[in-house]
This record gives C-alpha cells, sequence and structure tokens, in this order.
DNA sequence: TGCTAACTTAGGTCTGACCAATCGGGCGAG
DNA sequence: CTCGCCCGATTGGTCAGACCTAAGTTAGCA
C-alpha cells in the first residue's frame, strides 16, 4: 500500500517509520498504548537515538502517535482523524494559493450527500444536535458566534449521515473555509436570515425521512453562498 | 490562520519548522529553490544539527520540501499537492478501519462533481489521458490490469476537473477500494463490457462539455457499481 | 578530446552526554 | 493516620562532534 513503499526509501528512519506504522496499523499497538520508549528501539532495532526519534517524529507529524514527555511519557497510539486530513488540506490551500473555487466546489459535491445520508440515518439524537445548532444561529451574536455555530450545524449534518469518512472532510473543509472566510465580512443580517431559512428547511427534510428534499435543498443552499462568496471575492479582487 | 501557533509547542524543532514553513508559505522561498543546507541553518539558528534536521523532516513530511542527498542537494521547496492529502486521507481511512459502504457513499457523492467539473475544464491532455485509460481497460487483460486501469480512469476524471482537493479526495479513496475490492472476485466479462460502455459514454460527455450529463452517467454508474458491491458483500457475509 | 580519479559539498547515521518535564513514592508535619 | 512536599527515577528534547554516503566538479592523465 503504498506511496513510500515502493522506493526503498533507503533511508534508515524511513524503514523504521515504515515499519511501526505497518504495525500500528495493524492494530499490534491497540489505541491509547504507548510504544516501547526510544532507548528500547534502539536496542531492539540497533539503531542510534537518532534514527529512532526521527522515525517517532514522522509517525507523530502523520498523526499516528502523540508523543508525551516525562515519566510515564512516550509515543501513544492514536488514529488520525480529521484534524490529521484538516491540516493537509489547510496547507494545500495556503501552499497552492488554492482558489477558494476550489474548497467550494469540493463542499457543493460533499454537502448534498451529506444531507441525503443524514435524511435515511439519523437519529433523534443527531436531530437535537441540529436543532441546538439552529437555536444558536438564530440567536443574534456576534459575527463569529455566527460563524461557528453556522460550521456546527453543518459538521451535524455531516455526523447524521453515520458516514466517518465525509465526517472528516467535512470537518476539514469547514476549518478551512472558516479559516479562509473570517476577513470578507459580506455577512449582513439579510444573509443570516437566508442562512437560517434554508437550514431550517433542510433540518425539516433530514427529520421527516425525507432524502430527495434534503438533497435539494442543500444542493441549493451551498450553492447559493458559493455564488455569494465567489461575487465578494471577485470584488475584492477588482479593490486591491 | 493558525492550528499549530495557538500552543507556543516549546519544542524547539517545531518551532524551526514552524518559522520555516511560514517564510515558505509567505513566498521567501520560491518553488524549486532550496533552503539553507542543515550547517548553515545551525549557524544561523544557534541550535544543533539535530533540531534542525528534525524541523526538515517535518516539513518533508507534511510536503513543503523535497530533500536530496548528495552535492548540490538540501531542501528543495515544493508545494504540497494532492500527493500529501491522499497519504493523508489513506491513513485515516486505514486507520479507522472505514466501511465499505462508507467508502461507496463517499465516492458516490465525489465523482458525479468530479465528472462536472471535468466536463467544464478539461484540456485536450486531459482527454488524451482518459482515452488512454478507456484503451487500457477495453484490453482484455488480467484482473489486476483491468483494475489498475479501471482506477487510472476514475483518478483521470479527477484530474481533468482541475481541482487540487477533489483529485486527492478521489486518488486516496479509489485506492482504498482498490485495495477493499480485490478480493471479491464478481467482475465477470459482463461486468467489464457494461463499465468499458459506461466509461466511454461519460468520457464523450466529458468531451462534448456536456457538464450535465456528464454528472448524470457518472452517477449512474458510480451508483451501479457501488449496488454490485454491496450485494456481493452482503452475499459473501451471509456465506461466512 | 574524452575518461577517470580525487575533491568538495551536502545530507545520513552514530555516540555519548546533559537538560527538561513528569510522575511516584518516601518522609516529615499536623 | 493523613496530607503535602520534595527527591529521584523515567522518558523525551537538545547538544556537540565525528564519521559515512551520495553526487556533482574538477583536474589530470591517456
Amino acid at each position: 500500500m503504498a506511496k513510500a513503499a515502493s522506493v526503498p526509501a533507503s533511508k534508515a528512519s524511513d524503514v523504521l517509520a515504515h515499519e511501526l506504522r505497518e504495525r500500528i496499523l495493524r492494530g499490534e499497538f491497540p489505541e491509547g498504548t504507548a510504544l516501547p520508549p526510544e532507548r528500547e528501539l534502539v536496542v531492539q532495532t540497533k539503531m542510534s537515538r537518532t534514527t529512532v526519534r526521527e522515525s517517532l517524529r514522522i509517525l507523530e507529524v502523520q498523526g499516528l502517535v502523540r508523543i508525551k514527555t516525562g515519566r510515564s511519557g512516550g509515543a501513544f497510539v492514536q488514529k488520525p482523524g480529521e484534524a490529521s486530513v484538516a491540516s493537509s488540506v489547510g496547507l494545500v490551500i495556503r501552499g497552492q494559493q488554492i482558489r477558494m473555487t476550489a474548497l467550494l466546489e469540493t463542499r457543493e459535491s460533499i454537502e448534498p450527500q451529506c444531507a441525503r445520508l443524514a435524511a435515511k440515518y439519523r437519529t433523534d439524537d443527531d436531530l437535537a444536535v441540529l436543532d441546538a445548532a439552529n437555536e444558536a444561529i438564530a440567536r443574534q451574536g456576534s459575527l463569529a458566534d455566527f460563524l461557528q455555530a453556522n460550521v456546527d450545524w453543518h459538521v451535524a449534518v455531516a455526523v447524521a449521515s453515520h458516514n466517518e469518512l465525509l465526517t472528516g472532510f467535512m470537518r476539514a473543509l469547514s476549518r478551512a473555509i472558516y479559516d479562509s472566510t473570517d476577513n470578507q465580512g459580506f455577512i449582513d443580517d439579510d444573509v443570516r436570515a437566508t442562512t437560517v431559512k434554508a437550514h431550517l428547511s433542510i433540518t425539516r427534510a433530514i427529520r421527516d425521512h425525507d432524502p430527495e428534499a434534503a438533497v435539494r435543498r442543500m444542493d441549493r443552499h451551498v450553492h447559493a453562498y458559493a455564488e455569494a462568496v465567489l461575487e465578494v471575492e471577485e470584488r475584492t479582487a477588482i479593490d486591491v
């Protein structure tokens, strides 16, 4: 499976990292348990501590372990989650100067499906979270509060789809969109009202187990949002 | 934009990595140029070489630099691309033991949009790749060859969308689905023929710049595939 | 002129020492 | 006997310096 397995890589630290990664993913070290201490790995692998440490560092960056210092510290195994995807997506966005367009396109492709699945599989608990998010959005709070509640609702829809992967994508996307949007203050009371209305309507479809309505309304909602953002972006681009 | 900036982290190597990352993203080191040599960074930062090396390693894992050995080697700046997204998504899929259903659902949500964008933005080069993949699929090769060519075609559609995020997601998804599917030999000549036909039809829509047809046909194609896989999976589940 | 060998520069690994963060347990005060 | 503080053990973090390996550059020889 690979990526790095194709080429022997020859670098000792890569080899060790690869081996440890495979052992972790194979379940040899259950989540939450610690890998052997560095000095222990040194005697086991007959490599220097420098090399061992570089390997652990690689795993840390990949989100497979979390390293704690101090006694009873060590490299604790964890499952890479949305955070890891979000950070790499964030880097791509910043590095490639990805147009906001690409982000929005991606979201337009994912969210309607989330809504459809949510309408099919939602539980009562999911509904409660959605309702709570809607209430928070309706409250006339600060812009930051509004944006946060907005993100919460969208993520809640993804969670209600009971699809871990879509949820992860949405979390990562929301974060990236949120981070890139906060400069543009195009959110006025009008936009807020429209948003609240759309969310309520979609929530209703999810509540009623109506996948087709959910997907249709969500599609319209995110599409409208995307157009609004792009319009503003064009304006600012011209301004600058 | 933040993410890691919130917590000082206190680890010297993280601090250096963070600083270098910011400088790279700010454009201080244009793509393709090399960062200062390790020993040079040592004198500049007054840190040990160990620490400097760990920092560079972090950037390498994050896909921001590519390290080459030998004279005129060094850490060459590059923009993180789909590969980086794909690998982190791949880790999530493997790490979380994502269900096949979830994979297929996700693909059903992403690919139609890829097809739509491909129909809008495809270049002649993209078309050439698609045609080549179609030819490879049509050849009566081994099962492995067929599956590989199949994946190549699907990835080519994503690439033709010219959306780095979607491409990265699709790369990871395709690989994961491929890896989980090759055991189930439900691919007979009939399935092959159907696949070839569907691909040609979608390719035609992309060639003709017909987004609606592309999205419709792709939707049907991946949906049919998903149903076939799930049916087989149910059967095997009962068998076992 | 063309090829090879030595040199030079850069990353890769090793050793061994010491620093820093934690946690556990022992010991003394109340 | 209990609570709290301090010491020390364990584990990661950093440092310094040496040597190895990879790969261009260049000089010298045929």
